[in-house]
DNA sequence: CAAAACATTCAATTAAAATTTAACGAACTC
DNA sequence: GAGTTCGTTAAATTTTAATTGAATGTTTTG
């Protein structure tokens, strides 16, 4: 029955662009655009792409397909691979979709802190200097005070966080919320 | 003496610039725009604006301090009140920055879990049809299996997040990741 | 070593977001 | 109820980001 073969190709499609679009979705919440979002859907149904299938597949260009792989791998969801006999290169999605979104967040939010702690830090000694010179008005050194405090209360918040990250990276966390029924490898 | 005011001025001006700039770039990452971020980052060391006063402080235009402290609104890290005497609102900024954040993320988190798993359970109705169709061909059949074991898999990913995001929001992960040493409230 | 097959860079274009000015409408004041 | 004072909406502009076609450089092949 040609026409089974036909319903059944659509179904395939369609059940594949559904879930291609709330992956690129999820994504986008994340800072990836919806290009790269899509092209990882897409590659996550494949074993292995190329650029030319990528191009052929998304009816896009080649540069923006390599600049969307390329932001890929840079968060770590899709590597480059060999694949003998061809002179292309290969791209290969992660398959645990997930666990690289985490991996993805836990840079994301080590960097963050750094960055926020960093900022604090620096802006704390800038006001401890406003605090302890006595001969800046009360009101200003009240200020600087005011404002020591605030940042300085936020402080232990990125901590934990630092402490959160790392938790996720070692794996801890699993003990803590276990994932339902881990994979057999 | 006026020059030591002045320079007491200044640093504070320094130190609240670089928080200001550090948390919108945090915010940036969770895709608040990097206007309604420095809005939230002076809001945070104000106890209480109007947006007249935002757009003094911004050197912005008031609709987009509108738009701005809407975005804040609804992500909850700021809230409008009242104050007597006065017919502007008035908005303050949820000083916890942090708890907001991550109740933000839960808010984004719960909405991807349940976007995927909308799509993942259509998706996985078509594939079964496709598979249960001893009319099609056996090439196509297996990979509608190939593609539904994918899917499947996937979907305990989805249901640990949502676990997650729970005991984020019951806050049982601080019984697991206790907080440094909470404030006294 | 010339030609072909790639991936990438660059400049130019197009598309999307953010911002502003102007206009509107509601709520208050006198 | 006329005139203000606000906040928001709408249209137009500016800014920024994404996308492409052409060009470049590198590796491979015959």
């Amino acid at each position: 029955m040609q026409d089974h073969n036909e319903m059944a190709r659509e179904a395939i499609e369609r059940a594949k662009g559904n879930v291609v679009h709330s992956i690129a979705e999820t994504m986008d919440l994340y800072g990836v655009t919806p290009s790269a979002g899509r092209l990882y859907g897409t590659m996550y149904f494949e074993n292995a792409m190329t650029l030319d299938e990528m191009k052929e597949e998304l009816k896009m260009s080649k540069p923006s397909m390599s600049t969307a792989v390329r932001t890929l791998q840079e968060i770590n969801v899709v590597h480059k691979t060999w694949q003998k006999g061809s002179r292309k290169d290969v791209f290969v999605a992660e398959k645990n979709f997930f666990k690289s979104l985490i991996h993805f967040f836990c840079i994301k939010w080590m960097r963050e802190v750094r960055l926020n702690l960093e900022a604090i830090e620096m802006s704390e000694k800038d006001l401890q200097a406003v605090i302890q010179d006595s001969k800046v008005d009360k009101a200003i050194r009240a200020e600087a005070e005011r404002h020591y405090e605030l940042i300085h209360e936020s402080k232990k918040y990125y901590y934990w966080l630092e402490t959160l990250v790392e938790s996720f990276e070692t794996g801890d966390i699993f003990r803590y919320l276990p994932i339902p029924d881990d994979d057999k490898k």
